[in-house]
DNA sequence: CCTTACCTTTACGTTAACGTAAAGCTATAG
DNA sequence: CTATAGCTTTACGTTAACGTAAAGGTAAGG
């Protein structure tokens, strides 16, 4: 089975249609149709996971069009191309950062546990 | 030099000062007063950096002011630290999410780099 | 004394990312 | 045949996170 509703995909991935069609609006995603119905195939299906990842990381709707369509070249010429790898060296180094402030992030949630539960100790003779 | 003015700080991180009195109208910040005028301390100046890091990690300021905030327990109670381990807790998860959605993206923006860089080759043969 | 460079508060405006309601087409089950 | 379920478009509403004036206090420099 190579195709899906959109509410399908809304349960999948558990947003509303609303959203899925929002995308639509923002040139995100253009699924066929059968008649007036919108029918999504599974590259539809994987732009929509790529599009809900980069939510995820704080990306805007643009950034992630931006990006998705990064992975399709071919069609591109030399000048696009190479304003592509820039733009992804861009996103590098910002996925770069968020490691970063990701892992120190992790650290200070750590030691906020163990103050925590230090705490909690302390508390609990009294 | 332990203190800072809004505008030091608002240069030092690169954000605008209405910014920095916005986060305080949502009691993210407390700066002390000297007459009228806010004195930052070493420490609020670190609070800023941590919303600031949440900001690039995608967090509400919402979300942000809980983190902060659970750096700091001691006054709290036995349940309401408990509630603080739990958020802890479901914090470590969603950036863990975002780990592995960072590495799963840095990955695809390889594969689309070497697409690009294919592209350019073939491309430059015309 | 007055300009320049800060600081302040108050308050309306803006953008992104949807939510929500209204109104209507379509098909299948009872 | 009609009622329920799912699809559609159109369009106004909402929230977060500030932007952008407007109007004014304060202190140092020429």
């Amino acid at each position: 089975m190579a195709e899906y509703s959109i509410s399908q995909l809304a349960k999948e991935f558990d947003v509303t249609t609303r959203t899925i069609r929002h995308y639509e609006d923002l040139g995100l995603l253009a699924p066929a149709r059968r008649g007036q119905t919108r029918v999504y195939s599974p590259a539809d299906r994987t732009r929509l996971r790529l599009i809900l990842r980069g939510k995820r990381l704080g990306l805007s709707l643009d950034d992630s069009r931006e990006i998705i369509d990064m992975y399709e070249p071919g069609k591109s010429n030399v000048d696009q191309l190479k304003k592509l790898i820039d733009a992804i060296q861009a996103q590098r180094s910002k996925l770069n950062q968020q490691l970063d402030d990701i892992s120190k992030l992790l650290k200070d949630l750590n030691q906020a546990e163990v103050d925590c539960i230090e705490a909690l100790k302390s508390n609990g003779k009294n």
